[in-house]
DNA sequence: TATAATAAATGTAATATTTACATTTAATAA
DNA sequence: TTATTAAATGTAAATATTACATTTATTATA
């Protein structure tokens, strides 16, 4: 067989694994919270060059040792001191001159935590703080495109399971969950139609206790039954609003 | 600052861009086509070590000089001898053992394409063959994954747009467009059901002419309306069945 | 030229889902 | 006791989905 054009990776010659080929590849992690009825994001202010002073995400090379997902999954841990998160792919970035200086192909997911989990002691030291999505600062290469494509993502991943719980305490009121779903889908929801929506799925267990820090007369508050869920969350509508 | 950890990337020391954090990067390449009523796909069988004679997606490494997307379109025009078409990416596959012998990760895309314009004489120098998604032979390392992860993300995209588009002929009929949306679906659609819901999102134009090559009566040909669709598709509906 | 065969084309009623909308209630603070 | 506030609640209309069977156009053949 003759190559007409450049020869492809089905087909390698010998010569086919070079060194000039190698790239790093990274890893940056978008690390959602939900705290006072808004979706949240943690930024980073970098202390070294390049772009100190700049926020960015939070990312770091995948080592030679490692999955992408361990490398990730590092990354969350050191940084909030988290482990066995939700955590889901969105996108590579590997254009051309998104890194200057050199060639860098970037894989991001993104992660959801309950705010009232992580170590702020940690986030501290690596300069972290949480960001409402309407004012976000602006952000070092192509990381502001990441956080828009993961946040679309996570829309569709919202539609058909109930993000809440991964972002919620693991007790909430429906108001709060709906004020998620409202910060997620940016629009308002009908508080009777979500009520309803969601009581029909049938995955919530009610307890006797209210919060009341948000009105006089207190919201009742929700646990996520685990076994429901599973059951029951097959539904074809979901949580789409 | 004290590192109480490995140091992240986010604040990277000098000796950070280290060549043994480089890998081989590649990209695989799902290359989807619509014939005879059945979803099909093109798979390569290779003539080198290793994995010789046996079946993979085409693939290749991702050049220095290139981004992810003009390798994978690389690929694409070197085995079909297209260009200028709908492809997505859809994962990044990174694990550790996932290729013997050295560590590449792979960005995998999906590409549509109609069977009636590939060019099947350079399908036969890339020795490749077209496959029907339930006959598909056994594939070398995590292909058959990245295969099923990306008919996942095709099925979500062929609700939210009409893959039709990208696959069925310029001319094509009403069955053959339902027979498209079930092997996609992997289901029996109604036509009744079909043909109201395909013909209300009015992004069809029904032409005079018929296609008797499946029957006597034969069926009315239509073209999409590139414009119509574009205003129309919009519809929170789309082509869920 | 009449008939058989075949896939295409078509409509409707029942059910389920989504949307729109306003009042009452429980608790606290004044 | 009253005012205030957010929580809780129900219903009707509109829309979307599903289930289902007959007629029609054409060709091939008897």
């Amino acid at each position: 067989m003759i190559f007409k054009k450049k020869p492809i990776v089905a087909f390698p010659p010998k010569d086919f694994y070079r060194l000039d080929h190698k790239m790093y590849v990274a890893t940056d992690c978008i690390i959602l919270g939900y705290d006072s009825n808004n979706l949240k994001l943690l930024l980073f202010q970098r202390n070294l060059e390049p772009f100190k002073g700049e926020w960015s995400l939070i990312g770091t090379f995948v080592h030679l040792d490692e999955s992408l997902e361990e490398a990730s999954e590092r990354v969350l841990e050191q940084t909030t001191g988290l482990t066995n998160i939700f955590m889901e792919q969105t996108f590579t970035y590997g254009g051309l001159k998104r890194d200057p200086g050199y060639r860098c192909v970037s894989i991001v997911r993104y992660a959801l935590i309950r705010l009232d989990e992580h170590d702020t002691k940690l986030a501290k030291e690596y300069h972290a703080k949480w960001f409402s999505l309407d004012e976000l600062p602006n952000m070092i290469l192509d990381h502001q495109q990441m956080i828009n494509d993961a946040l679309e993502i996570l829309r569709e991943k919202a539609k058909k399971q109930s993000i809440g719980f991964e972002l919620l305490p693991k007790k909430f009121t429906l108001p709060q969950f709906r004020r998620l779903y409202e910060s997620i889908y940016q629009k308002e929801i009908d508080p009777r139609n979500f009520r309803k929506k969601v009581l029909s799925l049938d995955i919530l267990t009610k307890l006797e206790e209210k919060d009341k820090s948000n009105s006089k007369k207190g919201a009742f508050l929700y646990t996520f039954n685990a076994l429901k869920y599973g059951k029951n969350f097959a539904s074809k509508a979901g949580l789409d609003f």
